[in-house]
DNA sequence: TTGTGTGCAAACCATTTGCAGTGTC
DNA sequence: GACACTGCAAATGGTTTGCACACAA
């Protein structure tokens, strides 16, 4: 299981050696739990609101650390609002829904993702993703 | 089956009500026949090999107005390196490498892309994109 | 104490826009 | 000849970077 706590991240973080300071806290804190998968400038948005003073380069940093870690990751951006994050870290699929551009977890297996032996030549899948 | 040739391009633009000019024309050589899914940037650049004045604006005017109707479509971006554009506006799926970020049309139905009912409600599925 | 983290301002980079001049139909 | 198109320069917007100061360990 992923972590998604507060504390799950705060524990993380001191592992790979990061320093626990309010800032990163309060970045915890505005993305725990959330399935939502917000952009930057929404997170930013968030802790603004809680405390004042946070800098965007401060949270982006500690996004791009997150997502670096393993925290979240990265939603491949299928607006032009930026970047999303997950914090789903576990392989999964999406809704996309192009009046609200809103996104939406599909937890299913679709078995029959295959490639056949010669297009995979080469490559490793690492991934498959598949939006609807 | 989608227009891919220069001509096609010239006459699906004279249909849509658009004027031919030396720059579009550029663009539908640059493009046409293409599967390799290039960016803007890089059109602009075979374009500005041949005719060394055209600006920026013209290429992503044309490449815009192409999608616009209907004879290109857009990739979603999976590096940072901006828009990619498919002379494929067919439905059809992706491998990406990871590695040289090269992006390889997959031509192959996947039947089983469904969701269940309670998941789809209220949406309508206009599309099923898979990316390995 | 010490080096990591923060925040400001400026830089970046793909893309868009404003606008005067140009060329297609 | 009219009006769409072009190209320059400047604006945009999300994100990154440089750097002096501050604080977690």
């Amino acid at each position: 299981m992923a972590p998604r706590s507060v504390e799950a991240f705060v524990e993380l973080f001191r592992r790979e050696g990061f320093k626990i300071t309010p800032q990163r806290r309060a970045v915890f804190e505005a993305v725990a739990g959330d399935d939502s998968h917000p952009t930057a400038e929404q997170i930013y948005g968030r802790i603004v609101a809680v405390m004042p003073n946070v800098s965007r380069t401060t949270v982006y940093n500690t996004l791009r650390d997150m997502v670096a870690v393993g925290a979240l990751a990265e939603v491949e951006d299928l607006t032009a609002e930026g970047t999303r994050y997950d914090t789903n870290t576990e392989q999964h699929h999406h809704l996309f829904c192009m009046g609200c551009h809103s996104l939406i977890d599909i937890h299913r297996k679709y078995g029959k993702l295959e490639l056949s032996v010669d297009e995979a030549a080469g490559y490793r899948i690492v991934r498959r993703q598949v939006t609807f």
